[in-house]
DNA sequence: AGCACGCCGACT
DNA sequence: GTCGGCGTGCTC
């Protein structure tokens, strides 16, 4: 018997894959892509084929399982594995893995249906001599069964041939068929259809950017594009414009948005225009999730919308791909494969000659720079559809105001306009990052802050149910009536949440009604669709929120919008800081004025003359992009070098310290020869979390290939060690 | 990652 | 005298 040699890809954090042994008669059956079950280091683990080995079947391990009857990726996906995993730092088994989503890999997705199957040689001996006297309904029953090898499901072959059960029942008693339990797909439906909806007449930006991108598209010349349109600027038609070209040369399209977009509104938008849609949503049932899967594996749909994780949706011909908001940090998973989904979605445009389009008003410095290098085309769309001017946006100096109302939180500039706006019978929006009704409880004897038993985070207080919440472990405790610390009963209660502005809207507009939005009130399912109609109908006439309102709604009839605490993003210690809060204002100022009237926008603030609370008011992108880019530069962040945080955590303190330490150590040997400086180790701006001490590294490379490198070169210098885990994230979208 | 093997403290 | 702690190394 004559063995064979495959390699596989395990999933554990190593840079590297195993060999096994099989008979050669499964050679066939262990192709690229396929899952098979292997014995490793005395368990059994699920790996994935690679392909052929040249090692010695006679000194491995044999194959114990093959799992698929058809590879689950193509060579194109086991190589943005192996991508993936080099430029993200975990193993190869691991980054395919993460390409599966977990129903697919359970085989759920189909029902549990009988199947039935001929019994050979029997069957076929019993037709080549069935006694003509015999049941014919039997013998045609056989006949359809013998030529389907895979056997036929039992409800399938009743409705077909116009039988009862008894029939099959009785082929089964003489022991010429055989029933089998099996996990069947569904039927396929909702095939690929182009909606006759028209689409609407593009403006001369829309025009121009979708020609562009059609060109890439139609002459099968794969461009990538950064499609860069104010908000209102009509992006959506110029996706759905490229989706419709990529279709009519027989290709398939992902489209990526923020999972906080991903709401009936924006599907809708995509489905109207073409069939075919399969939608990714991260509250699918695994079972749900498995059979639109295999309807993109299958050809049946060939448009994937989703979030971060439709970059990997198995579209055979992938023609485009696309990125809205591109900006937006949920593209960045944050447990291993730590992969940015724009990254990917570059990577498998290149692998798949695919056209991709990032999408953003305001694109993120790094985009932004590949733009200005010619790596990226750039698509301007600097007007609003319809001609309709952005909302104008004044900022209120807080300094020099006498706050009003519960908690001082409105100047009086910004109550009489709300005042105003109701009066006028018009709707108004209320946007403050933060939930809860205030942020820290400080004990006013002893200066003692509430932190989380948990973490090194003070805990946030809700009203609405009195107590306490660690936003970071979601810990709850009752709210103390007096000092934990000393015992003192004076607590001071500070810091404002979504909650507090909610009450003080209320208090000083008891005649307004108004709605709270947060990732709280959210939640109910059916939430959206019934907020989105309220407002819609005008039973709200204020809407107070985070930015979930900013992201994820669309209210066309809002007009004033306040920005209670714009410092809020501005003052958090990290060097997107600004660029967050550019972002946001930009984001909620975009809400304004959608419909014919149009908004105003107020942002309360300490600091109106940061160049990003200032560029923002104005509307102009590139203005704050040249100055960022300019302390970017002189401070080497990206997008000029690369980095690198390499956290240690664990129980235990000092062994966490010695840890990295050594670690540390370690990288500095080489560091210097590898043009990469190594910071630290520092502690983690959140320094215990989740009862883990947590200290950190921060390595910085002039480009990003080197960063790569090094992490590659050190791959087995970021082993857990002595019950401290070590977490490598290249390119971190956060330092927490 | 997680399992086995291996070398030093409190127990039947 | 053993049972078991975790620290180190290896896994086809």
């Amino acid at each position: 018997m004559t063995r064979i040699a495959v390699d596989v890809a395990v999933p554990i954090p190593l840079h590297r894959s195993f060999s096994y042994s099989a008979p050669a008669e499964d050679a066939e059956r262990l192709r690229p892509g396929v899952r098979v079950r292997v014995p490793f280091a005395g368990r059994r683990l699920v790996g994935f084929v690679l392909g052929p080995s040249d090692l010695d079947p006679s000194t491995l391990k044999d194959v114990e399982g093959i799992l698929d009857a058809a590879p689950l990726l193509g060579a194109r996906e086991l190589e943005l594995g192996r991508r993936i995993a080099r430029r993200w730092v975990c193993g190869i088994g691991e980054a395919l893995a993460a390409m599966i989503p977990a129903g697919v890999k359970k085989g759920a997705g189909g029902r549990a249906v009988v199947v039935v199957h001929a019994v050979r040689p029997a069957a076929d001996e019993a037709l080549a001599d069935w006694p003509a006297r015999a049941s014919v309904k039997q013998r045609e029953l056989l006949r359809a069964l013998v030529e389907e090898p895979e056997g036929v499901p039992r409800q399938v072959l009743e409705r077909s041939h116009r039988v009862s059960a008894s029939p099959l029942e009785t082929l089964r008693r003489k022991g010429l068929v055989r029933f089998d339990r099996e996990r069947r797909e569904e039927d396929l439906f909702g095939a690929l259809e182009i909606r006759p909806t028209k689409a609407p007449p593009l403006n001369p930006d829309q025009a121009r950017a979708a020609q562009a991108i059609g060109a890439s598209i139609d002459e099968d010349r794969p461009g990538n594009f950064l499609l860069f349109g104010v908000t209102g600027s009509g992006k959506t038609e110029v996706y759905l414009d490229a989706i419709g070209r990529t279709l009519a040369r027989g290709r398939g399209a992902v489209v990526m948005v923020p999972e906080i977009s991903l709401t009936p509104q924006t599907v809708e938008r995509f489905e109207s225009r073409f069939g075919g849609v399969a939608v990714l949503h991260s509250h699918l049932t695994d079972a749900d999730r498995a059979r639109q899967w295999h309807e993109l594996a299958s050809g049946a749909r060939r448009i994937a919308i989703g979030p971060r994780s439709a970059v990997f949706a198995p579209i055979p011909d992938l023609g485009l791909v696309i990125l809205d908001e591109e900006h937006e940090t949920s593209f960045k998973q944050q447990n291993a494969p730590r992969y940015h989904a724009r990254d990917v979605a570059l990577m498998r445009g290149e692998l798949s000659g695919a056209t991709v389009v990032l999408g953003s008003a305001t694109p993120s410095l790094e985009t932004w720079e590949l733009a200005r290098r010619g790596r990226l085309q750039l698509l301007r769309m600097p007007e609003r559809i319809g001609g309709g001017d952005l909302p104008a946006v004044t900022r209120i100096d807080m300094r020099s105001q006498r706050p009003t109302g519960p908690g001082g939180l409105f100047s009086p500039l910004l109550s009489s306009m709300i005042r105003r706006n109701l009066d006028r019978g018009e709707q108004a929006l209320l946007f403050l990052n933060r939930r809860g009704f205030r942020t820290s409880i400080r004990c006013r004897s002893c200066g003692y802050t509430k932190v989380c038993r948990d973490c090194d985070v003070a805990m946030t207080w809700y009203r609405s149910r009195d107590h306490l919440l660690c936003h970071h472990c979601g810990r709850s405790e009752r709210t103390p009536d007096r000092c934990p610390e000393c015992g003192h009963g004076d607590i001071h209660f500070s810091g404002i949440g979504t909650e507090l502005v909610e009450h003080a809207t209320r208090t000083l507009f008891p005649d307004a009604r108004v709605a709270r939005i947060d990732s709280e009130t959210m939640r109910a399912r059916g939430a959206h669709e019934r907020l989105f109609a309220a407002v819609k109908a005008r039973e709200i006439d204020i809407l107070v929120g985070t930015q979930m309102i900013a992201k994820g709604l669309d209210f066309p009839g809002i007009t004033l919008i306040g920005v209670v605490a714009a410092d809020t993003s501005l003052c958090i210690p990290d060097f997107r800081a600004a660029e967050r809060t550019f972002q946001l204002m930009t984001q909620v100022a975009g809400r304004a004025g959608r419909g014919e009237h149009a908004g105003r926008v107020f942002v309360q603030t300490y600091s109106p003359d940061h160049y990003a609370l200032e560029t923002a008011a104005r509307h102009d992108y590139e203005a704050y992009a040249a100055i960022e880019l300019d302390h970017r530069r002189g401070a080497a962040y990206p997008p000029f070098g690369a980095l690198a945080r390499v956290v240690a955590q664990g129980p235990d303190e000092g062994k966490t310290d010695e840890t990295l330490a050594e670690i540390a150590r370690a990288l500095r040997a080489d560091g210097p020869a590898a043009g990469v400086s190594v910071l630290g180790p520092a502690p983690a701006p959140i320094a215990y979390l989740k009862r883990l001490h947590r200290r950190h590294l921060v390595l910085r490379t002039e480009s990003e290939d080197a960063l790569v490198d090094f992490l590659a070169a050190h791959h087995d210098t970021f082993r857990n060690r002595r019950g401290v885990q070590i977490l490598v994230d290249c390119d971190p979208v956060a330092m927490l």
